[in-house]
DNA sequence: AGCACGCCGACT
DNA sequence: GTCGGCGTGCTC
């Protein structure tokens, strides 16, 4: 008789090893669920979390012993393994997958004593904060007042309200977080706050640190995200865990730092597709955080001026209370939108223009005037592509269906989705003539054309190409803060959040292809970005007056443009839900997309097509529906082959109880079609 | 996924 | 004679 007792431990071991869940071991005492531990696993040995539940070991498989306790770092709660259970669950994954993975890696790799150090060196220096003055606050704006004052009602003891605040660009979200975070703060309780990318980590970090860093009860803030160096973000998750830190601001991954106080959750821009994981598990940081507040009695505050139309669809359903910010703080206007009808340029034969004479005018009086503007258009590159007069040639990419994208600046043709690089060929590789040339533009040219356009006027770009060094983002952003250039070119990457106080003109040179996309959250996406876009212009407000502007389109009837021009989101958003509602689509519909990736398309499309077999056959079924399969958007990448299949129920339920099985003889199924390299179930995709 | 074992070609 | 290719099988 053994006398030591049987504990369930999640191990990280993927779900596709048919280990997914917790497995059980031994223990000569008694351990609190949430515990780390070293554990045994076939010949190595893993890090894992003593689960909550009782062991339900086979009698077919003798248990081995815990190898180690790590009880330098206190238990995860309870409540965070909940979390952890329904993401894994919701999204099929393993639990013990999932659970590790959201773990710092360093964790993982320290054993029982040089936890005890790091834990011991991080109260150490957390002992001593220096008091301060009260930091000053500004005045808050009708609107401003009016959400807090209705924020407060809400959070009531014991409720644990989600609120969609839907603020147009510079009508003060951030302030609105910042009071609600003194409240949380005051009484106690840790506040998270989620932002969609690392690059706007710092600036948020820096008003939360001005308004808490100081004063007479200085609070403590930590940042996680993956551009932390692995020592920094286990240091700043432990100090959320161990509760030294106050306030955590991150990026998706942040959604599972432990929090033993968690009073309030801040999703900022919770629109914004980066909050949805594209690998592994395939979480939504936005979802899990309202799900999270549930858990943890924390208020949850999803901002956006431009909500998802998921969340703008619950708050008309009143699931979510709706917050309005309705005016810019300091009643600045917001920029007129002016339209300009490509279709009305006189035509050059052979010559397309990227540029307007009303937008190159506007630009001109901008240049004039001292003030900057902002040219907007989300391809980089010279141009997309290369093309032979003569014989037809264009600069494909020999491993993609995709197109290699000319780069002037160091001549290269580059693949943006495997990173194929080659010089730039002197004449057509095909048919030797020497008239090659770009088709179509991207941000390089756009910078070329309006330096020539423009002669005099300091002209930057930003894109990922030239930001790729480090700190190359920040150098150029506080040039342009400086006012060292006069036209900043840029893709979306210069539409998300910077504040830039002297812009008066935004310009959109190319946006349509978004509007006749085949998928269907294009329009959204291009709203938000296009909304977000011009609430650059006039972020001062004594030029607010004077702020404008351009988009250049061939379709300027289309009704995104008029809901643009009047800043209307709501009525965007109504036609666009009508349009969902008629084709069944989320939010009035749920679905999953299984993608598999061959060497060839008929291996992925025979595996797509079993799997569906096996779907049918599943209780419930039959209340969904299962689309053939299609070929990726981009059905080729690095020489492997990718298809997908949609999967739409009218119910979540539904949905889960069929993907729950049919996961399972996924991973049986991959054995049977041996030229599936990879298969992979996202579940409430993005991009279909 | 790791990490083993296992059975066939070119080298210190 | 070994080192090593990656096929397949197991992990409480």
């Amino acid at each position: 008789m053994d006398d030591r007792l049987p504990v369930r431990v999640a191990v990280d071991a993927p779900q596709h090893s048919g280990l997914g869940g917790a497995l059980d071991y031994l223990s000569e005492r008694t351990l609190s669920p949430g515990t780390l531990v070293r554990a045994p696993l076939g010949r190595r040995e893993v890090t894992g979390i003593v689960w909550p539940g009782d062991a339900d070991p086979e009698p077919s498989v003798a248990l081995k012993p815990v190898a180690a306790v790590l009880d330098a770092v206190p238990p995860l709660s309870a409540r965070w393994c909940e979390l952890v259970d329904f993401a894994a669950s919701y999204y099929q994954r393993g639990l013990g997958e999932v659970a590790l993975s959201v773990l710092p890696p360093e964790l993982r790799k320290l054993d029982d004593d040089q936890l005890a150090q790091r834990v011991a060196r991080l109260r150490k220096a957390w002992a001593v904060p220096p008091a301060g003055p009260v930091p000053a606050r500004p005045e808050l704006t009708p609107d401003q007042a009016a959400a807090l004052a209705r924020l407060g009602e809400l959070s009531a003891p014991g409720q644990a309200p989600v609120v969609l605040l839907h603020g147009l660009t510079g009508s003060g979200k951030t302030e609105v977080y910042l009071r609600a975070a003194e409240d949380a703060l005051a009484a106690g309780r840790q506040v998270l706050v989620l932002v969609p990318e690392i690059n706007l980590t710092p600036q948020l970090e820096a008003r939360f640190a001005e308004r808490f860093g100081a004063g007479p009860a200085p609070k403590r803030i930590v940042s996680l995200h993956s551009g932390l160096t692995p020592a920094q973000r286990l240091k700043n998750w432990l100090a959320a865990h161990l509760g030294l830190a106050d306030l955590v601001l991150g990026t998706r991954m942040a959604v599972f730092a432990p929090l033993p106080r968690l009073g309030l959750i801040v999703v900022d821009e919770e629109h914004d597709p980066s909050y949805k994981q594209q690998e592994g598990a395939r979480y939504s940081a936005r979802d899990l955080a309202v799900y999270r507040g549930k858990l943890e009695g924390a208020c949850v505050v999803l901002g956006s001026a431009t909500p998802s139309l998921e969340s703008w669809q619950r708050a008309e359903q009143g699931r979510y209370e709706r917050l309005t910010l309705a005016h810019r703080v300091g009643n600045g206007a917001l920029p007129a939108v002016r339209l300009v009808d490509m279709n009305l340029l006189p035509k050059a034969p052979g010559v397309t223009t990227l540029l307007s004479p009303q937008l190159v005018g506007a630009l001109a009086r901008r240049v004039e005037r001292g003030e900057q503007s902002l040219v907007f258009l989300n391809r980089r590159g010279y141009a997309p592509v290369l093309h032979c007069g003569a014989c037809g040639w264009k600069s494909d990419c020999p491993h993609c269906s995709a197109w290699r994208v000319f780069h002037k600046v160091d001549r290269t043709l580059r693949c943006h989705h495997c990173g194929f690089t080659q010089a730039v060929p002197r004449a057509c590789p095909d048919c030797g003539n020497l008239d090659i040339a770009p088709l179509g533009r991207g941000t390089e040219r756009l910078e070329e054309q309006l330096a020539e356009a423009l002669p005099g006027a300091r002209v930057a770009r930003i894109d990922a190409d030239s930001t790729k060094t480090k700190g190359a983002l920040e150098a150029q952003l506080s040039a342009v803060h400086a006012g060292d250039v006069d036209v900043l070119v840029g893709t979306q990457m210069v539409a998300k959040g910077h504040d830039f106080r002297r812009i008066t003109l935004v310009a959109a040179v190319s946006p349509d292809n978004a509007l006749f996309s085949s998928d269907f959250r294009a329009p959204e996406r291009l709203f938000a970005l296009l909304m977000q876009a011009a609430g650059r212009a006039g972020r001062d407000a004594a030029q607010a007056d004077r702020s404008e502007m351009v988009v250049q389109t061939w379709h300027p009837t289309h009704p995104l443009y008029a809901a643009l021009q009047r800043h209307d989101f709501k009525a965007f958003a109504d036609s666009q839900l009508k349009e969902r509602s008629m084709a069944g689509l989320p939010p009035f519909s749920h679905l999953a997309l299984l993608r598999a990736e061959a060497r060839t398309a008929q291996a992925a499309r025979e595996f797509l097509q079993a799997a569906a077999t096996l779907a049918e056959q599943i209780p419930g079924a039959r209340e969904l529906l299962i689309y053939p399969p299609v070929p990726h958007h981009i059905a080729r990448v690095a020489n492997v082959e990718r298809m997908q299949m949609l999967v739409e129920s009218p119910t979540r339920g539904t949905l889960q109880r069929v993907l729950r099985p049919w996961v399972d003889e996924l991973t049986r199924l991959k054995s049977q079609h041996k030229g599936v390299m990879r298969w992979a179930l996202d579940v409430d995709p993005l991009a279909i």
